[in-house]
RNA sequence: AGCCCCGUGGUGUAAUUGGCAACACGUCUGACUCUGGAUCAGAAGAGUCCUGGUUCGAACCCAGGCGGGGCUACCA
C-alpha cells in the first residue's frame, strides 16, 4: 500500500480505485509461456504484477501458464518457472491457472462469434491467407470462404474440434475488416488445427487457440482487472478489446496496458538467442553464471533482494530504454555488503617471506567477519606465519603516482596482522618476481603502529602453510558490445573473456570450509559465491558475483592509449534530432482530405478564422459546429473564437472529458466577445467557460466577477507571500526568474483566481524587483 | 508508404487541476577509514527533440516537422 502514483500504471490503478471501475479490485497476472526459462526481463514484469497486487488490499496476482502451443511447451519449464518465481520472493497462493484449462470455454466463445456472424471457418491454405492479408501499405482482400453461412461455419468448426481434419485444413477467423489499417485486425486467425500432444491435455484437443483469442478471454475468465504486457503488444490491444466487446465476456472487462520491456546493456533477452547460446555450447547451460536467466543469476550468486531492488530502481514507463549495467552492479553490491562475511583470498599469489619473523613460529589473529560500519557480529581465525602470499597487483616495483601498496623500501599493512617493509625483490630467470623479502614491525601487532606513524596502504594476505587452493571464476559481460541484440550475429560479439577461471588462487582456511551457496566478500576484490553445483567436499568453486567498486584509478596514461575494456564500447544510440528542415508549412488545405472538411474550412476562413486554426477545426465536426453557431455572436471576433475552440474548448473536452453537447454556441460567442472587449480577463474567461460547460448561463456565471481586486489588495497578498518566502525572494533577485511563476500562482490561488493574472504578474515583477 | 506507441542531464525515471525541472545510478571533489569498499559532505552535468502558436506563465495544451520503436506466424 505504500507507493501509489509513482509511475503511470500505479497512477492509473489509483484512478480506477477512485472511480470504482473494478469495485476496488486489483487483479493482475503473470502469464509466461512454458517454453523457456525466465530471465531478468521477466523479473521486471513479475515484480510489477506481483508488486501491484501486494500493494493493494485484497489484491491478487495470478500465475497463468499461457500454454496454447502444444509443440513448444513442456512440463519441465512449468516447474522451473514456478521455482524461479518463488525464489524471487513472490507467491501466487491458490491462484495458479492454465490457459489450457479454458479450451472448452474458448471453443464456446468461438461458437458465439460464428453465430453472431463475427467469425468464419477459412479453408484457405496458410500461404493463401498470407497473400490475401496485404501489407502495411496495401489493404488485404477477402477470403473466398469469408461469406460461408453460419450453419456451415458451425458444422465445420464442430468437425474441426472432432478431429475430422488434417492440420492446416481449416482455421477459425474473426470477421472484421481485411482493409483495416491495423494489420492485427485483418480477420485474425483465432483457432487452428494441430494434432499434437499437449503436455497437460494430452491428445484431447486437435484444435488450439491462438494468443489473441486466448489471452483476453483468459483474463476475463479469471476476473483480471489490469492486464499488463510489453510494448510489442500495443497493436494487439485492439483485438483484445474487440473480442471482449463482441462476445458475452462480462463487464467490467479487463484492460490491457503496455509498458517498456527491460533492456540491459551487454545482455540478450531473446528466448531464441538464449536458447542458441545454450544449444551451441557458448555457455554451459541455462543456469550458467553468465546467463541473464534467473537460474543463471542465482547460480552466479545474485540475490533475489538485489534483483527486486534493481527492478525498483528501473521503474516502469512506456519509453524504450536500455539500463546501465552499473545499476545492476550497484543493486547487487548494496545487498551483498550487508550479507557477505569478509574473507581473504589471494587471486594471483606472489610469495612473501618475512625475514625477521621467527622460523617455525606462527600465531592466529581473530579477525571480524564484518567491518564496523556493517555492524554484524562474528569473527574468524586468521593464521599468520613467516611465509605468506599477497596479490601480485598489490606490489609494484615501479609504482604509478598515487600507488598505496607495496613498493621497494616501502611499508604496507597486512590487514589484521603487522606492518611490513619490502626489503628485496627476488626474480626468476624470466625476470618475473618470484619472492618478496620483507621485514615486519613487531610493535605493530594487530595492525596499529606503536609510534603512531601513518601507513598508507592496507592489503590482504594468506598464510602459506594454511592457504587452501580454490577455483575462482571471474565473470564479465557475455558480450563485448553494449547492444548485442543489434549485432548482425550475436555470436560474433561474444566476449571470449566472459569467464576467466583462476587456477592458482588461494583462500584463508575459513573460506575454504564454507558451504556451497554461501556468499563471501573477498576483501578489496569483490563479492563471491560458493557455486552450489560445482563445489565439492574437498574444494570450493567461487563465482565472482560482482567486483568491488574501485575508487582508485592509476593516473591517466600519457599517450592517450585508453584501455580497451569490453565495456568501453558505447551503445550505438542515434544522434539527437536537430529538427531542422522545418521548411515551409504549405497550404493548410493540403492536409484536408474529405470534401466536407474543405467546405467547413472555407466557411470558417471566410468568417475570420486564421487558416491554421481553421484546418484544425475543420476536421472536428463538434468544434466546427460550435464555431458556426457562435461566430455570429462573437461581435466579429471569429479569429478569437477559433482560438478559444482549439485551445480551450477542445482541451476541456479531450483532457477533462467535458461534455460539449450542453454548450450553447451563442453563449460561447458572447463570452469570447466579452473577453475581447476587455470585460473579463482571459483567465476569468476560462472560468466562465467551465461554468458554461456545466450548464450555467453566461449571465449567471459572470455575476460578481466584475469587481476585480484593486492593486492594493494584490500588493497585500504579494507582500505577504514575500514575507513568508524570503529565500525565494532572494533567489529571484539573484536571477532565478522562474520563481515569478511561483508568486503569481500562489497569489492567484489566495485570491481565488479573481484578479487578472496579467496585473498580478506586473505587480509581482514590480515588488520583487525593488 | 499505412496504422500504433515513444522522445526530460551520460543512463533510468519524477515533476500531484499549466506555477521553483526533482530523485537514483554513473562521474568528479573532499572527509573518514586497518577494504582505494561502506559511510558522510559537496560539485559538475539537462532548460525538457526542433520550429511556431495559445497563455501573465508551457516539460505539460495546439499545429507542423525531426528522430526512435512496434505491426504484414495457423508464435507469444
Amino acid at each position: 500500500m505504500e507507493r501509489t502514483g509513482t509511475d503511470f500504471i500505479r497512477s492509473m490503478i489509483s484512478r480506477d480505485l477512485e472511480t470504482g471501475k473494478y469495485g476496488g479490485r486489483v487483479v493482475t497476472r503473470f502469464p509466461p509461456e512454458p517454453n523457456g526459462y525466465l530471465h531478468i526481463g521477466h523479473a521486471k514484469s513479475i515484480c510489477l504484477n506481483f508488486g501491484l497486487a501486494a500493494e493493494h488490499e485484497g489484491g491478487r496476482c495470478h500465475l497463468r501458464f499461457d500454454d496454447t502451443n502444444p509443440t513448444t511447451e513442456d512440463e519441465t519449464f512449468v516447474e522451473a518457472i514456478k521455482a524461479d518465481i518463488h525464489w524471487l520472493g513472490f507467491d501466487w497462493g491458490a491462484h495458479l491457472y492454465h490457459a489450457s484449462d479454458y479450451f472448452e470455454r474458448l471453443y464456446e466463445y468461438g461458437v458465439e462469434l460464428i453465430e453472431k456472424g463475427l467469425a468464419y471457418v477459412d479453408s484457405s491454405t496458410e500461404k493463401e491467407i498470407q497473400d490475401l492479408r496485404g501489407s502495411v501499405t496495401e489493404p488485404g482482400r477477402n477470403s473466398p470462404f469469408r461469406d460461408r453461412s453460419v450453419e456451415e461455419n458451425l458444422d465445420l468448426f464442430r468437425r474441426m474440434r472432432a478431429g475430422e481434419f488434417e492440420d492446416g485444413a481449416h482455421v477459425l477467423r474473426a470477421r472484421i475488416d481485411m482493409a483495416h489499417p491495423n494489420m492485427v485486425m485483418r480477420d485474425p486467425v483465432l483457432v487452428r488445427i494441430r494434432h499434437a500432444h499437449h503436455y497437460r491435455r494430452g491428445n484431447d484437443w486437435p484444435i488450439y487457440p491462438l494468443y489473441d483469442f486466448a489471452h483476453c478471454l483468459s483474463d476475463s475468465i479469471e476476473g483480471i482487472t489490469h492486464s499488463l504486457c510489453t510494448l510489442e503488444f500495443e497493436n494487439n490491444r485492439e483485438i483484445y478489446d474487440w473480442l471482449l466487446l463482441n462476445t458475452s465476456a462480462p463487464e467490467p472487462r479487463p484492460e490491457q496496458t503496455e509498458f517498456a520491456r527491460l533492456n540491459l546493456e551487454y545482455t540478450i533477452t531473446s528466448k531464441r538467442k538464449l536458447k542458441a547460446l545454450v544449444e551451441e555450447g557458448h555457455v554451459r547451460g541455462w543456469d550458467d553464471p553468465r546467463m541473464p536467466t534467473l537460474a543463471g543469476l542465482r547460480r552466479r550468486g545474485v540475490t533475489p533482494e538485489a534483483i527486486r531492488s534493481f527492478c525498483d530502481m528501473v521503474g516502469v514507463a512506456k519509453a524504450n530504454s536500455t539500463i546501465d549495467l552499473a545499476k545492476l552492479d550497484y543493486a547487487i553490491r548494496n545487498d551483498l555488503n550487508y550479507r557477505a562475511p569478509r574473507a581473504f583470498a589471494v587471486l594471483d599469489p606472489v610469495p612473501v617471506v618475512i625475514t625477521n619473523y621467527q622460523e617455525g613460529e606462527s600465531e592466529v589473529f581473530d579477525a571480524p567477519s564484518f567491518p564496523p560500519d556493517v555492524g554484524k557480529p562474528g569473527t574468524r581465525s586468521l593464521p599468520f606465519s613467516r611465509d605468506i602470499y599477497i596479490d601480485r597487483s598489490d606490489f609494484a616495483e615501479d609504482p604509478p603516482k598515487g600507488y598505496r601498496r607495496l613498493v621497494p623500501g616501502g611499508e604496507v599493512r597486512l590487514k589484521h596482522a603487522y606492518v611490513i617493509r619490502l626489503e628485496r625483490v627476488v626474480k626468476d630467470g624470466n625476470g618475473d618476481v618470484s619472492l618478496l623479502e620483507c621485514t615486519y614491525d613487531p610493535a605493530s601487532r594487530g595492525g596499529a603502529t606503536a609510534d603512531g606513524r601513518k601507513i598508507g596502504g592496507t592489503i590482504h594476505w594468506v598464510s602459506r602453510a594454511q592457504a587452501v587452493p580454490a577455483t575462482v571464476r571471474l565473470y564479465e559481460p557475455l558480450f563485448t558490445v553494449a547492444d548485442p541484440s543489434n549485432a548482425e550475429d550475436f555470436r560474433l560479439v561474444l566476449n571470449p573473456e566472459s569467464e576467466r577461471v583462476l587456477g592458482g588462487a588461494v583462500v584463508e582456511p575459513g573460506a575454504a570450509a564454507v558451504r556451497p551457496g554461501t556468499h563471501l566478500q573477498f576483501e578489496r576484490s569483490g563479492y563471491f559465491f560458493a557455486d552450489p553445483a560445482d563445489s565439492t567436499d574437498g574444494s570450493v568453486v567461487f563465482n565472482r558475483v560482482v567486483g568491488l567498486r574501485d575508487g582508485w584509478k592509476p593516473p591517466a596514461l600519457e599517450s592517450g592509449e585508453a584501455e580497451q575494456a569490453p565495456r568501453s564500447a558505447s551503445p550505438s544510440r542515434p544522434p539527437p534530432s536537430t529538427g531542422e528542415v522545418a521548411g515551409d508549412r504549405g497550404d493548410p488545405r493540403d492536409s484536408l482530405k474529405a470534401p466536407e472538411h474543405l467546405d467547413r474550412y472555407d466557411a470558417m476562413v471566410a468568417a475570420g478564422a486564421p487558416e491554421g486554426l481553421a484546418s484544425n477545426l475543420a476536421r472536428d465536426a463538434e468544434l466546427a459546429a460550435l464555431f458556426r453557431g457562435g461566430e455570429p455572436e462573437s461581435d466579429g471576433h471569429g479569429g478569437a473564437l477559433a482560438k478559444w475552440l482549439v485551445h480551450e474548448v477542445g482541451r476541456a473536452r479531450d483532457e477533462s472529458g467535458a461534455n460539449l453537447e450542453d454548450l450553447v454556441p451563442q453563449a460561447l460567442g458572447r463570452l469570447v466577445a466579452a473577453v475581447e472587449a476587455g470585460r473579463f480577463s482571459h483567465h476569468q474567461g476560462r472560468g466562465l467557460l467551465e461554468s458554461l460547460l456545466e450548464g450555467t448561463t453566461l449571465e449567471d456565471a459572470a455575476k460578481g466577477l466584475g469587481e476585480a481586486d484593486d492593486d492594493g489588495a494584490i500588493d497585500d497578498i504579494l507582500s505577504g507571500l514575500m514575507d513568508s518566502n524570503p529565500d525565494k525572494v532572494e533567489a529571484y533577485r539573484e536571477g532565478k526568474e522562474g520563481l515569478l511563476g511561483f508568486f503569481v500562482g500562489q497569489a492567484l490561488r489566495q485570491a481565488d483566481g479573481r484578479p487578472d493574472p496579467k496585473r498580478v504578474s506586473e505587480r509581482a515583477r514590480a515588488l520583487l524587483g525593488s
